[in-house]
RNA sequence: GGCGGCGUACCCAAGUGGUAAGGGAGAGGUCUGCAAAACCUCGAUGCAGCGGUUCGAAUCCGCUCGCCGCCUCCA
């Protein structure tokens, strides 16, 4: 397995610390907002990433944080006018809302910030006592220059970014660059007792104290997106190594922007587009696709035209799917025919699960590994044109059947039945008929057709059709799907 | 200014030395009462441009052009 590490800029053999096990910690968000589509591209790739450790038989130990006391959070309490407890709650409860339709799976751990007050306090005090931060009138700070390897992870030097001078200066730091460990509180700012006063965390103590808590001195895998590489990373390492003297983390994984118009989506630029407002024009499941089919290091350009299409793949898989359970349904026709060409159909299965592995091995490549799903899938098509019938050839298909849904389990997509989908479709294209209504005239243009009157069969397709609803004649039956 | 990344068909996108995956759109075909959908087939002699290394380059090196990110809160 290979694993791109920031930390060195290569692609690099994944060997966990201890043989089999993985402890992986993810950034998760700052809870004083809802998720827009860049939190939700970090938290699928990262669940995908996730599954797949999983997948391959390591015990994964696997935490999320959530950021519960900042500036931005004391920030809206004051502007919404409530306490700043109850706006990191609501949105605590709103991303989790967001990420279990998008088939993101809880972490094992989600600490929080507040809950780790202790712990920060231990580590604060440990550097002090260390020479490796100082005390001004209630505030801590780290002393970058103290810590030698500072820059390794962003690959800068502490001279070059002095000279960059967009550091805000405050006066009463020994250097730029020195970062808050803890902050002195303001009358009716929420505040934690400490040797220094009362106070809160600076932003990336939580990290570490929570890192070092419950996974260890030293991890696996930490991750995030590609804007937390400096300076929020590089403070984690500085703190970390500083206060143990232990390497932090061996694998640095950040994941690339989406863009709009070419541009970051942020906060700040204001074009942004929330997971709530995406997810009432789209089906999670398209939102997920959408996101895996491009590699994660990679920026995506949002818009509706991707997501359109990742819908249009999602048809052709599903479709494909029940035409697949269709002939495994059918009664395995006495005739013993694997036709010819597709004698081998259990070596394309066994090659189909290698390429799988193989994508996913290389720095987790999903956009290829949907690839060879599509790959397999036109396999299967093939097979099934060319009208195979008996037991072998049932085997065969319910074992391609089994490989995609191994598959399909490790991404998360494509994991549905084709009449799920299509429910879904229903929902989310705001059809007005309902699937009874839509059986009943199938059913009454059943009977017209029956009777060869074409004329009204045609009228009832076309009112369907108007409605966003296309039929689909098959032998003996009629089928209708969702127009997309 | 410093550091880093990207540029592959009409669109999206994988591919980091061995002769261009996959999806969407398009064209042709099969199926069909006719359709539609679906399915199958086709599709870049070419990987921003120029030069170099190599038996061999989208992949490595150099230069040029264009775009973006980080250096401040940020997924």
């Amino acid at each position: 397995m290979k694993i791109y590490n920031t930390l060195t800029g290569r692609k690099e053999t994944f060997v966990p610390l201890a043989a089999g096990s993985v402890n992986m910690y993810v950034c998760g968000v700052t809870v004083y907002d809802v998720c827009h589509i860049g939190h939700a591209r970090s938290a699928v790739v990262f669940d995908a990433i996730r599954r797949y450790f999983h997948y391959r038989g390591y015990n994964i130990r696997f935490a999320k944080n959530f950021t519960d006391i900042d500036d931005k959070i004391i920030n809206k309490a004051a502007h919404d006018g409530i306490p700043w407890d109850q706006v990191a709650e609501k949105y605590i409860n709103k991303y989790y809302e967001d990420m279990h339709r998008l088939g993101v799976q809880d972490a094992d751990l989600e600490p929080r910030a507040t809950g780790h007050i202790r712990e920060i306090i231990d580590i604060v005090k440990g550097l002090v006592e260390k020479g490796h931060a100082y005390v001004i009138e209630g505030d801590v700070y780290f002393s970058v220059p103290s810590f030698p390897g500072y820059g390794k992870l962003s690959g800068r030097r502490l001279e070059e970014m002095l000279a960059g001078a967009r550091v805000e200066v405050d006066e009463r730091k020994k250097n730029p660059m020195d970062f808050a460990l803890w902050k002195s509180s303001k009358e009716g700012e929420p505040a934690w007792e400490s040797p220094w006063g009362p106070g809160r965390p600076g932003w990336h103590i939580e990290c570490s104290a929570m890192v070092l808590k419950h996974l260890g001195e030293t991890i696996d895998i930490h991750a995030g997106g590609a804007d937390l590489i400096f300076p929020h990373h590089e403070n984690e390492i500085a703190q970390s190594e500083a206060y143990t003297g232990k390497p932090f983390v061996r694998y640095w994984m950040h994941n690339g922007f989406i863009t709009v118009n070419r541009e970051k989506m942020s906060k700040s630029l204001g074009n942004f587009f929330t997971v709530e407002e995406i997810l009432q024009r789209f089906d999670p499941e398209s939102v997920r696709l959408f996101l895996l089919q491009t590699h994660y290091r990679s920026p995506i350009e949002f818009s509706n035209e991707p997501l359109e299409e990742a819908e249009h793949t999602l048809e052709r898989f599903y479709q494909s799917l029940e035409r697949l359970e269709d002939f495994l349904i059918l009664p395995a026709g006495k005739l013993e025919s694997v036709p010819p060409g597709f004698e081998d159909e259990e070596g394309i299965l066994v090659s189909f699960k290698k390429r799988f592995m193989q994508a996913m091995d290389d720095d987790f490549n999903t956009a290829l590994a949907i690839g060879h799903i599509f790959e397999l899938i036109k396999e299967i098509n093939r097979f099934l044109d060319a009208k195979p019938s008996g037991a072998r050839a049932g085997e065969m298909m319910s074992r391609a059947k089994q490989e995609l849904a191994e598959a399909a389990n490790v991404l998360n997509v494509f994991n549905r039945t084709p009449a799920q989908w299509q429910r879904a479709l229903l929902q989310i294209k705001k059809i007005e008929l309902d699937e009874t209504s839509i059986e009943r005239l199938i059913e009454e243009r059943r009977q017209a057709r029956a009777q060869k009157d074409w004329k009204r069969a045609d009228e009832i397709r076309a009112e369907l059709d108007a409605k966003g609803i296309t039929l689909e004649d098959k032998t003996g039956s009629t089928a209708w799907r969702v127009k997309i």
